[in-house]
DNA sequence: TATTGTTATACTCTATAACTATA
DNA sequence: TATAGTTATAGAGTATAACAATA
């Protein structure tokens, strides 16, 4: 089989349902309360961020309508993950950020995916291994 | 940054929705009335079985319940693309095939996934290009 | 009694629209 | 007048449950 078409097999796999809501389960199973497959891409786009940001800047990123946004990071505020402040520059806009303890968490959802992916590749050569890295961030960097 | 954790950000950006989404519209969009982001998966399944198949077979592969995959069935009958036939050693079971056009269909769309892929990587070293490919389906084999 | 496909129903998640407050 | 967040509503997509037919 061609490269390409090898390529677009595996592809078909990882972006499939049960791929995606797996990982997703995975990363946040047991872990918190109000952090689950519904919550954790609103709250990574936040960890991304890494500043205070409003709920209309995130949606574009994560794909999902502001109002949206602000019902799952009013999830996330009730479960102490995220502070939501008024901006002071213009109070229509309400801020929201990680707090101490959903900074926490992160950690540990990136630890758990780090570990996932190592021991996936642990019977990988280790230059096999920096290579993929390199090729999947470059194939990712753009949607086809 | 470590390799694990750049590939988790690369594959953060593959399994979102947008991604999905805009691969599933550019392999469907225009294509065949029945043929859309909804009924490919179905589709999909289908040419990958290569033989008649029940809905309660594909079902798991698709990660949808078999009333579903009934009805995408149905759909995609509908559109000329899917035949459905009564299995005669066991005639509760109706056994799903692509139809020729089905099969002259799913040319196009794999032909267009490869052609997606292949200007993806245009600019890549022929043997980097295989060499992403095998990595991506050894790392495709398995879910996370 | 168990299983297939189908249909009817309920549930989940999302977008849209309407509202309030602020610019 | 325009835009932010929020809330209420409607839409899309799915699983679940119930059914008839067949095993």
């Amino acid at each position: 089989m061609d490269y390409a078409s090898t390529v677009a097999e595996a592809l078909a796999a990882i972006v499939s349902r049960d791929f995606r809501s797996g990982l997703y389960l995975k990363l946040t199973e047991g872990l918190h309360d109000g952090l689950d497959e519904l919550t954790y891409p609103t709250f990574s786009a936040l960890a991304r961020a890494g500043e205070p940001v409003s709920a209309a800047t995130i949606g574009p990123q994560v794909g999902l309508d502001r109002s949206v946004v602000s019902r799952r990071a009013q999830t996330l505020a009730r479960a102490g993950l995220v502070r939501e402040e008024s901006d002071p520059t213009d109070r229509r806009r309400v801020l929201l950020s990680l707090t101490a303890e959903g900074l926490a968490v992160l950690d540990q959802c990136r630890r758990r995916l780090r570990e996932a992916i190592e021991s996936r590749l642990s019977d990988w050569p280790q230059s096999d291994r920096e290579e993929f890295a390199r090729h999947l961030r470059e194939f990712a960097a753009s949607p086809l």
